[in-house]
DNA sequence: TGTCAATATCTGATGTATCAGATTTCAGAG
DNA sequence: CTCTGAAATCTGATACATCAGATATTGACA
């Protein structure tokens, strides 16, 4: 009996997502994000907390939880009694790239020490579908797939803590991406690399994983760079 | 004119440390932050905003920050309409040793690319000092150097938003020196390591500098989690 | 006895009032 | 004209009230 029940659970998992509740301070959170990083609020800026909760059509308590989140991501910086600032530049942008390239790479080394079976799969066949969408698909195809496969190392990782580290990046990421695959020659060349560091990962060569996915982090960050500063 | 008031205002800052005010929240988040680490709150703890605030003597206001804070940092796990829960296990601990080892190396590695022959100085004689704390010092005053050559390897990497990052791991750093450092064996060799990769960073030795960084870091986490859990 | 639904209650989410530090303004003394 | 300091004002910090979703309880019905 209880054997059905969990499959069924689990079945049920697949045709329902689970629900979840999107909260004021979450939308808020997400669209000062988006706001800082594609540079609709300029570094330095004072972020009045009375006038962007107006603004935003709320109170300001979400705004406040919000404002702190940011803090901690390191996109506002908050003075006590003085008030919050907007952090963001060039510099950030290059040690967000930094960062990155040091949290994945290591996420790809535990994702060749420790994955599954079935996690390799789910790779080699966001690999597949890539390998058809560079060629003939659209950029949003692509972007999107990009993101399922970095997503299909970090659940091959088991690494809980890591993986939500770089959530934290994962607009500004977006962002860069959506920049660089703009480019056809990069497109095909991010190609190659994933597909060198899906067979790095699927053969559990751990240093290889490791040296091509910080390569492969570094040299698009360096590109998002150029094209957009 | 100008350039006096600029040059006033630097000499300024030589004299006086800016005050800085310690919020309200700040304190929550930092009690809770220190609760969660040394494990008073227990993993999967849910915790009651209401309950908390008023065991702490505040409102909740302070204390919803706090907790966004946390979440940020991942240490709290935060459901929509839920509630929080304490997120912290011997598993997240080893992630983020990863996470420390990772970040610390890159910026051991822009400390060795970009420092200035000032900060080569302060590591030096944070170095020294060091030598000769840990034949005739306390533990506390060893712990207290040790902050400070890493502290020193930050400044002089230049690196503002990766310094901010692992500014969020700070707690949980001391928590592991505070336990580490009490073998003596211990803090002979950390003394090694820490004089190894300074001599790497003034050499400008890049590669040297990380790798010693990320072993020095692993080692250490690993002593940490074999010694607590 | 087990199921289900109405209800009570708990608790997070949000809005608003108020407090207090920081900044600005401006008048008067030197 | 410059400097000082008091008052006005701005704005972040905090407290508290209220709303609404989630959960627990209970009692009736099958």
């Amino acid at each position: 009996m209880d054997g059905t029940v969990a499959r069924n659970e689990q079945e049920d998992r697949v045709l329902l997502e689970p629900i979840k509740v999107r909260s004021l301070r979450e939308h808020v959170h997400e669209e000062l994000r988006q706001a800082i990083i594609s540079g609709r609020l300029r570094t330095g800026l004072k972020l009045n907390e009375r006038q962007l909760a107006s603004e935003l059509g709320t109170s300001t308590s979400p705004l406040k939880e919000a404002l702190r989140q940011l803090e901690a991501e390191g996109l506002v910086r908050t003075e006590p009694r003085r008030g919050s600032f907007v952090t963001f530049s060039e510099r950030q942008a290059e040690e967000m790239t930094l960062a990155r390239a040091a949290l994945e790479s290591i996420i790809a080394r535990q994702a060749a020490k420790h994955a599954s079976e079935e996690a390799f799969d789910q790779l080699r066949s966001v690999i597949e579908e890539m390998r058809l969408v560079v060629e003939a698909g659209s950029i949003n195809e692509l972007i999107g797939l990009n993101e399922r496969f970095h997503d299909a190392v970090h659940e091959a990782s088991g690494c809980d803590y890591l993986r939500r580290l770089q959530n934290a990046q994962r607009t500004y990421n977006h962002a860069a991406r959506k920049t660089v695959l703009s480019r056809e020659d990069v497109r095909r060349a991010s190609f190659l690399e994933h597909e060198a560091i899906m067979k790095a990962i699927v053969t559990r060569n751990e240093d290889e994983a490791e040296r091509l996915m910080r390569e492969h982090i570094l040299l698009a960050g360096k590109t998002h760079i150029e094209l957009v500063f």
